[in-house]
DNA sequence: TATAAGTAAGTGAGCACTCACTTATTATTA
DNA sequence: TAATAATAAGTGAGTGCTCACTTACTTATA
């Protein structure tokens, strides 16, 4: 199989480095092999052969295999808290968004459209981050905590306004995000398309009735 | 670091085999490593070194590394959904049927206490999901489908009762299943405890919410 | 005494990684 | 501009090490 056109997001973000074009076919191959096969479970031989690379070349750049690796996920991770909390404030700033219904709905779907495009990558860090508790703890705290700060702006706005419900924000951050990772992890896993126009809508209609205020 | 009263329940299947005392201890310390390091980064040597047995110990009963593997997960797998369909009887039946609150609290907060007891099969079977596309299609299809079809009876007698919104079972379950995975998870990866009685409360609380038939 | 359980020193295969070398690219000078 | 030097990019046959697994043997049990 040849490596094409596989991961727009993915290809986007390599022309933005200086990497040779050989480096970058090792980086495609890398990230195909780690996210079907494991880390472990895939060698700096098979990287080689599937960019079609001699092995060498694959360690010019990548000094080690947890470097290529760490090439993949960083741009990846070091993205998401910027995404999202751009994504926070210009679905509110923009002053778009009266209706928390409404701004649950960008939100939601704009997330899962950002999963989607970095499936492979998120398989990748889930994989890691079962192996590594160092990981799962900065998971938890600083990507985590980082994301609820963020999204707690806009969820103390909706609350102010009388539309959510009362909770801690870290609360209800949380039933957003499980909810939606219900409608990702089967595509994640199973390598499946997702309608998310039609998994956001569903999505959004469970969290509004169960996180909107009841009127008293 | 020694192995005792590691896994209550784990023990207690243990001592049903006819396995020999080192070949238990063996499976014990597979489960504390894998968990821990994940299947890959567990050597047979440091398994026998944990179980303070030689490695051909290791391979008298279980005749590769996989197959002590398939000894760990097989059980568990295996009781999940017979576990699972019983608590939604006795749930249903020992109440008499309950208000559907009190039905959901009785299951999230069983299927929570079984999922910590049993978090380091619960974690080593996420790892293999993610490498193993079969595993992954297994899970979905044969045990999510299975748990779907015997919840969706219990849930099928709370929308006749206009207790339950009318949506699809299978949408219900996977709503339930991602709130509570939504408590679970920090917990597996991080080990960390989990006040099981007020985590299903807070679950249930948003649950019925989001679930409950708007009366009209 | 026969069978099972346990041992520890192998063994060969596969792995991540290296190194001496070749080829391509860029910089420098006549 | 052409020739050459200097640097970088790429190669593939090693290399040593770890690993899953074996085997010839000893000890315990029935």
């Amino acid at each position: 199989m040849i490596i094409n056109s596989v991961n727009t997001l993915f290809d986007q973000a390599l022309t933005k480095t200086s990497l040779s074009e050989k480096q970058k076919k090792v980086l495609k191959a890398s990230l195909l092999l780690f996210s079907k096969n494991g880390f472990d479970r895939t060698s700096t031989k098979e990287i080689a052969e599937k960019a079609q690379v001699s092995e060498g070349t694959v360690y010019k750049q990548f000094k080690t295999k947890e470097g290529i690796l760490a090439a993949i996920l960083k741009p990846f991770v070091k993205s998401v808290i910027p995404s999202a909390a751009a994504e926070f404030i210009t679905a509110l700033s923009q002053a778009n968004y009266p209706l928390l219904e409404e701004f649950l709905t960008q939100v939601v779907q704009n997330r899962m459209e950002f999963a989607i495009e970095n499936k492979l990558q998120l398989k990748i860090f889930a994989q890691e981050v079962l192996h590594d508790k160092n990981l799962a703890y900065t998971l938890k705290h600083e990507i985590g905590g980082e994301l609820v700060v963020k999204m707690g702006l806009a969820l103390k706005y909706y609350q102010k306004q009388g539309q959510l419900v009362a909770w801690a924000p870290q609360r209800i951050a949380q039933y957003i995000i499980s909810t939606v990772m219900g409608y990702l992890v089967p595509c994640i896993l199973l390598d499946q398309p997702l309608d998310v126009p039609e998994a956001s809508k569903e999505a959004v209609e469970f969290l509004i009735k169960g996180l909107k205020k009841n009127s008293e």
